[in-house]
DNA sequence: TTTGTTTGCCAACATCTGTTGACTCGAAGG
DNA sequence: CCTTCGAGTCAACAGATGTTGGCAAACAAA
C-alpha cells in the first residue's frame, strides 16, 4: 500500500531523529525542547512540526526500539543468564534510545506505556520458552534487576555502580538473573508482617 | 543560635510541603509547577516563594529524607537481607518522599545528587559493618536491585511486578540481597567479550 | 519557460513558567 | 487608641514553550 519513495528531505528527517534521541536521552521528555532539538539538527523548529506533527509523535518516532534479544534456542540453559546480562549492557551502551525511554518513561505516561510494551512483549516470550513456571513474574523480576542497574549506573550514576567493570557487573548479576529465570520459586518469608517501621 | 519559635504560618508551611511532595512524587520536577502546588495547598503561588525562596529550595525541603535503616546489630546475619527488603518496601509505601526523589532524580541533577548522598551515606556504612569485603560495591548492587524494583513496581508499573504480593516479593529478592551483601565475590564471566550485538 | 511542489526560514500566536512587588487585612503590643 | 508586623492576595513581568501560517527559494514536471 504505502510506496516508500526516497524523499529529498530524508537527511533532515534523520538529523531531527538523531538530535531528538540525544536530547530525550540527556534531558528527559519535558526538558528536551523542540527548539533545542531543532538547533542540534541545525534546522528551524517548524520543520520538526512539519515532519513529525507534534512533540508526542516525535518522541514516539525517536523511541522506536527493539531489544534484539539474542537467539537462545541452541544455548545451554546455564549460559542463558550470562548472555542476557551481557546483551543488556551492550544494548544499553549501544545507542541512546533506551536511555531516552527510561528518562522519559519516569514522567511521561506514553513513554512508560512503551516501556511496558517492550519488556512484556520481548522478555515475556523468552521467559515463557525457558522458565519452568510463572514466566511473567520471572520476566518482571529480571526487568527489575536489569533496569535497576541501568538506573543506578547510567542515570543516577551511583559512584560504586559506575566504578564497576563490565566483567564484574556480569559476574555479579548473572546468578541473580539465573535464579529469577530458572531457579525454583522461593519459600515463604521468615520475617513476620510488622517489620521495622515505627509510626 | 537559631531560636525555634512557633510561627503563625506553620500550618501553611506544612501544607505547602505536603502538596509539594505529592506533586513532585506524581509528576517529577519539571511538571510539578509551583502554581499547581499552591493550588493544592489552597494558597497563592507567591506564598511558596516567600517561604521557600525558589523552586529548587522548595524541592530540597520536600525531599528531606532519611532511610531509617533498622538496627541490625543484634540481628542474625541470615535475616539481615530479608529485613532490609521488607524495610525498603515499607519505606517506599510509607510516604511519597522516595517517589518524589526518584521521579525528580531522573531528570534533575540536584535530585540525583541527593539520591547519591542518601544511598552512599546510609547503605554504605551498613555494608561496611556486615560485608566481608568491597562494601561499597555491595551497597551499590543492593541499591540497583532495590531501586530497580521500585522503578518497575511504583513508577513504570510493569504489570507482573505490580501484581506480585509483598510476601512473594520479599521471598524472591531476599536471596539476591543476601548474595550481594554477604556472599562471596563471583568468579569471572564465562562469556567472551563480543556477545550478541550486530552492527 | 511556465507551472506546481517540496524544503526551509521567519515572525508570530497563545499559553504557561518561575518570580517579583505593591497592596489589603487582621492580629499583637505599646 | 494607634502603630507595627506578619500573612495573604492580586496583578503583572520576562522568558520559554508548543505550535501555526505565510513567504522565498530550490527543485521537478510540463
Amino acid at each position: 500500500m504505502s510506496e516508500e519513495r526516497s524523499r529529498r528531505s530524508d537527511g533532515t528527517r534523520a538529523a531531527i531523529l538523531r538530535a531528538a534521541r540525544e536530547r530525550f536521552a540527556a534531558d528527559g521528555y519535558e526538558r528536551a525542547t523542540i527548539r533545542a532539538i531543532a538547533a542540534d539538527a541545525a534546522i528551524d523548529p517548524s520543520m520538526v512540526m512539519r515532519y513529525y506533527g507534534n512533540k508526542e509523535r516525535l518522541f514516539a518516532a525517536a523511541a522506536e526500539f527493539d531489544l534484539r534479544l539474542p537467539e537462545l534456542s541452541g544455548v545451554p540453559v546455564d549460559e542463558v543468564a550470562a548472555l542476557l546480562v551481557a546483551h543488556f549492557l551492550d544494548r544499553w551502551e549501544g545507542d541512546e534510545t533506551l536511555m531516552a525511554l527510561l528518562r522519559a518513561g519516569v514522567t511521561n505516561p506514553a513513554a512508560a506505556e512503551r516501556m511496558r510494551e517492550i519488556f512484556a512483549a520481548q522478555l515475556g516470550p523468552l521467559a515463557e520458552r525457558v522458565a519452568p513456571d510463572q514466566p511473567h513474574t520471572r520476566a518482571g523480576l529480571v526487568s527489575s534487576q536489569v533496569l535497576g542497574l541501568a538506573l543506578c549506573r547510567y542515570v543516577l550514576k551511583l559512584p560504586p555502580v559506575v566504578a564497576m567493570e563490565r566483567a564484574d557487573l556480569i559476574a555479579w548479576l548473572t546468578p541473580t538473573v539465573r535464579q529469577y529465570l530458572l531457579g525454583p520459586a522461593p519459600q515463604g518469608p521468615k520475617v513476620p508482617e510488622g517489620t521495622a517501621v515505627r509510626h
